[in-house]
Order: C-alpha cells, then sequence, then structure tokens
DNA sequence: ACGGATGTTCGCGC
DNA sequence: CGCGCGAACATCCG
C-alpha cells in the first residue's frame, strides 16, 4: 500500500484514531511484523498508554507514546491501520491491535507482513538506523536540487533506480517515481549522473506533484480507493498503464524493467 | 493457472 | 566500496 502519500494519510488518521484515548489492551500475533523487535513488548507495553506524537520519515511512522514507550512502524507492501467497532468481525491477517478507551479498536492489518512494528523507547525513534539511513524527506525538509544534483550525479545507476533509493530521497516508491519522471519528461533509464540542473530541477517538481496529486486523491477520512478497494480505478497518472496512450501526446506507453520493478513511460515525451 | 503487485534486505558476483 | 541481479518474504487478484 504505501510510499509517502499513503503513509502520510495514515499517520494524520492515526493521529485523529488515537489522541486522547487511553488504551484499554494491546494484542499482537507472533508474526515476522515484530522482527528485530518483541511481540510481547508491544502487548505488555502498551496498554494504559496514550499518544503523544506521531511523525512521519519516508515510509516510515514513528509513534510516540506516554512513559516513553515508542513504535516504529512500515506498512511494507500490504500493511495498513483500521479502526472497527468493539463488537465488529475482525478482518483477517490482523497482526496487531490496540483497543481503544470507551471506543473501539485500532488494529493492524498486513497479508503478506513485509510491513514491520518495533517497540523502542521514544525519545531515540529518530537515533534508529532505519530512520537515520534516510535522505531528505520531501515533505519535511523539502526537495533541495542542489543536494539531489550532487548525489545524482556520482551515480552511475537509473535515475529511476536512485530516486526510489531511500537514501536519496525518503519515500519515493515505484508509483511516485513512475509519474514524476513522467512528469519531468525524463526517460526512466536515463544514468543518474547525466542529468542537467535544469532536469534536476523537473524531477524535483515532478516528484513534489506526483505526491501532492496523490495526497489530493484522499477525501475526508477515505483512503485511496484504488490503493483500498481492488477493481477501483486506477488513478495514477501512468503508473501502470503500459500498452495506454499518453496522457501528454498521441504515443503509446510502453513497459521497462529497472531494478526489478515495472514501470511506464513515453517514449516519446521521455526519450532516451 | 500463471504472473505480477505500492517494499526492504540479503547474498553473490563483478 | 559500488552496483546489478535474483531471491526471499506471503497473499491476493485478474
Amino acid at each position: 500500500m504505501p510510499e509517502l502519500p499513503e503513509v502520510e494519510f495514515a499517520a494524520r488518521t492515526l493521529r485523529r484514531w488515537l489522541e486522547g484515548k487511553r488504551i484499554e489492551a494491546a494484542e499482537a500475533s507472533l508474526t515476522r511484523i515484530f522482527r528485530g523487535s518483541d511481540a510481547n513488548a508491544f502487548a505488555s507495553e502498551l496498554p494504559g498508554k496514550k499518544l503523544e506524537w506521531i511523525e512521519r520519515r519516508g515510509k516510515y511512522l514513528l509513534l510516540a507514546f506516554t512513559k516513553n514507550v515508542g513504535l516504529l512502524a512500515h506498512l511494507g507492501m500490504t500493511g495498513k491501520w483500521m479502526r472497527i467497532g468493539r463488537t465488529d468481525e475482525r478482518p483477517s491477517h490482523v497482526r496487531a491491535s490496540l483497543t481503544l478507551e470507551k471506543d473501539g479498536v485500532v488494529l493492524y492489518r498486513d497479508p503478506r507482513l513485509f510491513g514491520r512494528i518495533a517497540v523502542h523507547p521514544a525519545d531515540r525513534l529518530f537515533e534508529l538506523k532505519e530512520i537515520r539511513a534516510l535522505g531528505p524527506d520531501p515533505l519535511v525538509d523539502g526537495i533541495d536540487e542542489k543536494r539531489l544534483h550532487e548525489r545524482l550525479h556520482r551515480t552511475g545507476r537509473a535515475v529511476k533506480v536512485a530516486i526510489m533509493d531511500q537514501a536519496v530521497i525518503a519515500g519515493v516508491g515505484n508509483i511516485q517515481a513512475t509519474d514524476a519522471l513522467f512528469h519531468a519528461r525524463i526517460h526512466p533509464a536515463r544514468a543518474a549522473s547525466s542529468l542537467g540542473p535544469k532536469e534536476v530541477r523537473a524531477l524535483a517538481a515532478g516528484i513534489r506533484k506526483s505526491i501532492d496529486y496523490t495526497l489530493g486523491l484522499q477525501g475526508e477520512g477515505d483512503a485511496i480507493e484504488y490503493v483500498e478497494d481492488p477493481g477501483a480505478e486506477n488513478p495514477f497518472v501512468i503508473y501502470g498503464r503500459a500498452g495506454h496512450t499518453c496522457p501528454r501526446c498521441t504515443g503509446t506507453l510502453e513497459k521497462l524493467d529497472l531494478g526489478g520493478r515495472t514501470s511506464a513511460f513515453c517514449p516519446h515525451c521521455q526519450p532516451a
């Protein structure tokens, strides 16, 4: 599910759900979601606590509760935080849940178990290696074109692979990268080091544009439909549209494999 | 039935 | 050390 916009949305939603509510009970199933951490700590430390703050860095969520209890959470590919009523039937693949005082249940569902939840002292969340390894966050830090140019200049990798590197820019995934390069009119396989200042500027703008666009897709409390229910229409600009007509010219979008990920591009608008 | 999917990490070889 | 590649993780969907 998640790239930066969806994770940002999850952060806002969780903030709303948890704000001011005491956690009455916490449950965790012993799955690899808690790898490198302790599922027992989740269940034993959260009851009685209240949320103090939530932050997002790249695709990571950082949650701080009272008594210095903190969570580092990542949605992986299929993770999702949901809220249900206490007596509602639980969905399948629930890996962790928080029962809120005088309220419903906030739960984490993740069929493929690619996501993560780790319990750490709240005041040390920002010092975790996962967070320290991240490059600038486009929403929190903005995209510094000079810095991005420097970073891209010293690598021979394809530009698409480079911008999906979380150490280069935090939060860009396959969808944002694909659409951002289309906006910027840059071929995904171009060597990152070959981009000129104007192209880097266009790329920075393209990343911002695709993130803002995706953030704008979420309604009042609703998540992106395409992500939510299978069968909903693909709302992205060219992601997942190989074989279709380019939204900007009369050409046909093509498919390309880079770094094990599929992307679409327009051979006319994004020449090699 | 088969292939592919919004992510990360690890091992291998060059 | 940088980089590309493939695999692994586990499930669902068309």
